[in-house]
RNA sequence: GUGGCCGUAGCUCAGUUUGGUUAGAGCGCCGGGAUGUGGCCCCGGAGGUCGCGGGUUCGAACCCCGUCGGUCACCCCA
């Protein structure tokens, strides 16, 4: 830091997103509101940390987000708080605190971190823009979230991305499911990685999910929830399914697919990326979360939701090569070569007539503010020089296209500007 | 938390293998060429404790040790 001899930095796994880059996130987050706001989302903002238990309750004790990577704190009333690892846990908690209107549909955009080891595409403050959906228990209400999802992949441009679901079950169903899946996994203990054969007892379903070869051998005949769930879940399952086919959504269903937190009831899904070489692929998921508001405190009401990673989604739009955006540019840009005056009170004419001006500083040479000028992409500069103050005028320039300089009075300047469009 | 790779100008890097006078390039930045006109071109300039600390040596950007940082991967996730 200052003072020891080393520049100060962002701590580790944090990025800072400067301009002109920050206008791709501002595109970013209007087109996902144009998209959720279409289907009637209203945006909320929550507080960017909650007491601690916000988290441990719905997302699981078990839970790798949970268990190890949270930013826990004590603040100076001996509150434990915890900056927020996810979107949805806040959001059901504002749901349960202030009780809203049914159906609920809310959107958001928020920073989340996590403590982990930062690599490609991974950070310990990413970004997401997500949606939750409280109320309905509807198969219809899946369809709407997760195609919602895939709308706002297609509309940055995306193609090359897949979408997995699968169902979780429910409470009825969930617990003899993974009772059986237990059964099956114990005597297979021998044949798993060394990572997940103590999962067998703490979470087997994430044995599921395991990457490695020899773990996806031992459980290639294990038991398969879909062939487990209870009639309900069935019923809700095949609903969600046909109706991704009806409204066009592709997607594989994958009875591997376990998410690693431990709210998820029935449909869950994941998006991911092929165009993202790096294990960090997946770009957004979600799911049903039928209990989370009751664990949190409320009543017994079902809820689904999605979160899109916002740093992921835009290296997937950068792989593929799409969802470009060019920076807003500048009207004018005011140079003044005799004692800055005009330059001042031109600037602020042009920015009260709605015009998007600036203009250099500090009285440098003309050469010096023609250049700022062209860097700034102004369409046209405006020059003040002794002879047009002399005059009362200024001399506009075209800088982006081919066309004459001409002078007018500096009382036209608005007007002029205005038609050099 | 574990492991691989890497730390030289604002940025991207060369130089490290075979230690040897004032550490280089491109881009960017500043100024000039046009005594009032940007982009292209030409000329010049500023800018570096070679991450930090210690060691070996007559001598270290270069070799050794440590440390900090970055990056990639595992795990997990957005």
């Amino acid at each position: 830091m200052a003072g020891d001899g080393t520049v100060a930095r962002a701590p580790s796994g944090t990025h800072d997103v400067l301009w002109p880059e920050s206008t791709r996130w501002e595109a970013l987050v209007a087109l996902f509101a144009d998209q959720v706001e279409r289907a009637g989302y209203g945006l909320a903002h929550t507080p960017i940390f909650e007491d601690v238990r916000v988290f441990r309750r719905g997302i699981g004790e078990g839970s790798d987000v949970v268990g190890k990577e949270m930013y826990e704190f004590e603040d100076r009333g001996g509150r434990m708080l915890a900056l927020r690892p996810e979107g949805t846990a806040p959001m059901v908690r504002a749901f349960v605190q202030r009780r809203p209107p049914l159906p609920w549909k809310a959107w958001y955009v928020t920073p989340a971190f996590r403590y982990e080891r930062p690599q490609a595409g991974r950070y310990r403050q990413h970004h997401q823009l997500g949606v939750e959906a409280i109320g309905p228990t509807d198969a219809d209400l899946d369809v709407e979230v997760v195609a919602l999802a895939d709308g706002v992949f297609r509309s940055a441009g995306l193609s090359d991305f897949t979408l997995k679901l699968n169902s979780m079950g429910d409470e009825v169903c969930r617990p003899v499911f993974i009772a059986e899946l237990q059964r099956f996994l114990v005597g297979r203990r021998e044949a798993l990685c060394a990572e997940h054969q103590h999962r067998i007892e703490t979470n087997p379903l994430r044995v599921l999910d395991c990457k490695r070869e020899a773990c996806r051998a031992a459980t290639a005949d294990a038991p398969r929830f879909v062939d487990h769930l209870c009639d309900a879940c069935a019923a809700h399952f095949d609903r969600v399914r046909a109706g991704l086919d009806a409204v066009g959504v592709p997607f594989q269903a994958d009875n591997r697919l376990v998410r690693g937190f431990d709210y998820y009831t029935r449909t869950t899904f994941e998006f991911t990326s092929g165009a993202l070489e790096a294990a960090q692929n997946g770009i957004g998921g979600g799911g049903r979360y039928d209990g989370l508001v009751e664990m949190l405190g409320g009543p017994a009401t079902p809820g689904i939701g999605f979160g899109i990673g916002i740093e992921r989604l835009l290296l997937a739009c950068d792989a593929e090569g799409v969802f470009p955006v060019d920076p807003p540019t500048l009207d004018a840009f005011v140079v003044d070569v005799a004692g800055g005056d005009v330059a001042r009170d031109v600037t602020a004419v042009l920015r009260q007539a709605g015009l998007r001006a600036d203009r250099a500083f500090d009285s440098r040479s003309m050469k010096s503010q023609l250049k700022s000028a062209d860097r700034s992409g102004a369409r046209v500069v405006v020059i003040v020089g002794p002879d047009e103050v002399a005059a009362g005028t200024v001399s506009l320039r075209p800088l982006r296209s081919p066309g004459d300089q001409q002078t007018v009075p500096v009382a036209d300047v608005v007007g002029a500007v205005r038609d050099a469009r």
